[in-house]
DNA sequence: TATTGTTATACTCTATAACTATA
DNA sequence: TATAGTTATAGAGTATAACAATA
């Protein structure tokens, strides 16, 4: 138990710290509300073997756009090494499948499987889930706001 | 060079993506924005030997409220074993140090010295520059709000 | 017994460079 | 010569457990 008296709580306590400089950083709520996010996201996840990393190149290959390796690398701002780990984990466990590219052998597609648009349907379904209350606190309008103000930031 | 006939580009290119599930995901964006406003931020302090983590300690050191380790761990969302990391490295560079607490000869308070002031001063403008940059694309009514939906997300 | 700060360790993520096969 | 994908490796970041000092 904390000694009242202690400097550690002369003040409100923590709560002092959020009238700081720190707490009315863009960056760093952006920062904190980015993690709360996705670690609701991973959880939610994580009954189906799937990490918003994983489960964001599935959507893609579920998406019909057939999109390369290259392709995911630069949308997602993921190394293309990275890429090749994520799809072969998808691979391993039946979700999705490379598919070479008719004109340039160089090139691999990535599509889903018919488990693999099965799994993304209920992976979906319990992302959205947590998405809705993870942001649950703002109203509609709001999240309007904010995610059409997220897509500018993150477009340009 | 790119076949015109290829797979790879028979739409639009990357930006077809965008038209997929993933780029209407509010987690997806939030996840894009904080990524470009941290590299942002940690570009602008590199000129100072600091990152956006080392930098919030010291602005918290800064701040007088002489925030235990502890309290540091908390508001921050950092294990307590990071912290004493990050202030080794502000103590080596003669920009903060631990002071023990009065009252509990366990806890160790955290204060900024002169010199950390002047970092700090100087680190802080550099952010704030960088900050305007990054979330340029945005007017100040469209910021105002994202702050505030931002912070009752982080707070929650 | 419980808590603060510390050390050690391992695990995930991220960044880089070098390699192959195709173009 | 350049590009797509792959492999290997090292660095940064993160999480966990155990420990000494103090309450």
């Amino acid at each position: 138990m904390p000694n009242a008296t202690s400097e550690t709580t002369k003040e409100t306590g923590l709560a002092r710290l959020w009238g700081t400089v720190v707490g009315e950083d863009t960056a760093f709520l952006l920062a904190r509300a980015n993690a709360l996010s996705l670690s609701a996201a991973n959880a939610a996840l994580a009954d189906y073997g799937l990490k918003v990393r994983s489960y964001s190149v599935l959507a893609l290959a579920v998406s019909g756009e057939r999109p390369t390796q290259r392709e995911l690398s630069e949308f997602l701002r993921l190394d293309p090494s990275q890429i090749v780990a994520l799809i072969d984990e998808l691979e391993r466990a039946g979700l999705a499948r490379r598919e070479p590219d008719v004109n340039d052998r160089r090139v691999n597609v990535v599509v889903a499987t018919e488990h693999g648009r099965e799994v993304h349907r209920r992976a979906r379904r319990a992302t959205n889930l947590a998405e809705a209350e993870a942001f649950g606190v703002l109203d509609d309008g709001e999240l309007e706001q904010v995610k059409a103000a997220l897509r500018r930031l993150a477009e340009g």
